[in-house]
DNA sequence: GCTTGACCTCAACTGAGGTTGAGGTGGGAT
DNA sequence: ATCCCACCTCAACCTCAGTTGAGGTCAAGC
């Protein structure tokens, strides 16, 4: 007889993830990477409380702007561990991501007028080029595939 | 004996590698992908002519603005084939980009906006939140790691 | 008592954008 | 004649963000 009544705390993956939109294998992956936690029950199974919903959220949120889940990661572990996060730990987290858009933005405006003056100018060509040669030396981050958001952090280890 | 003269359309791909600062590798790989060509010398070594160099700054260029390379290849493709490109042609590839870029820059500016009204106010939650739930039927696009920019192009097959 | 469905683990695969390495050839300088 | 370097091909490997599948457990319902 399944109760109507929310569980208080006690949802299972299923339940979690028709709530989030978040796919159940990606819940064992984000588990996997240390990016959400939950207790089991007697039967093994996962039991989540309700602020995974807001690490989900989070995730997703930050995915969309761009944000790598390594980056992810780190912010979330700023996130106080032995009380349940509140408003103003979210709204730190934001800030950080905020920052991040700002120079995105700002990044994309500068190849869109580059784009205009440059290709448009016909000057498209090495050396000179600004938008194909953004100052910086050339991509050399190892193999793989490359980021797409050049601003994105690589955790600003200074 | 090496002529300092530019052995004008005749050359190596380490000249090219060196010149567009791309590896040799990917170059090789461009190849193999259709964005680029040349001929073969006696000996079987690549030459090229001086426009990939064209070709390879409209390359990273584009990726620079997050453009995946089957859509840059699907743009190269409209270059005129048996004709050097002109101009107007690269024009026409850059004006392309622009769309895709003014989209992006929109849709990040209002990412920031909904991170500063949704993350601050505390409303951070699914359902309600245009930026957990951009409208879009979440993710239904196959295995593999997600593209980053969201309004790249799917080409339009209208 | 048997099926069904939700859950578990672990390993292998996906796609993009390449890099790395093994094994072989071509040609110029010593 | 030999060395070395630049080049060739082909296959295997890398990252990231997951998905897919095989094989197994547990509880509810008929």
């Amino acid at each position: 007889m399944k109760k109507n009544q929310e569980p208080a705390d006690d949802w299972s993956i299923g339940h979690i993830s028709a709530r989030s939109g978040v796919s159940i294998s990606a819940l064992h992956f984000y588990e996997r990477e240390g990016l959400i936690f939950c207790e089991r029950n007697l039967g093994n199974q996962r039991r989540y409380t309700r602020d995974v919903l807001r690490r989900l959220a989070f995730i997703r949120a930050s995915q969309r702007v761009g944000i790598p889940l390594a980056s992810i990661k780190e912010a979330l572990d700023e996130l106080p561990l032995k009380r349940t996060p509140r408003e103003e730990d979210w709204g730190r987290l934001g800030q950080r991501w905020k920052v991040v858009l700002d120079n995105q933005i700002e990044y994309l405006q500068r190849v869109r007028d580059d784009l205009s003056t440059c290709i448009g100018c016909g000057c498209l060509s090495f050396q000179r080029c600004q938008l194909v040669n953004p100052d910086d030396k050339m991509s050399e981050e190892g193999p793989g595939a490359r980021r797409l958001l050049p601003g994105t952090p690589r955790p600003d280890r200074s």
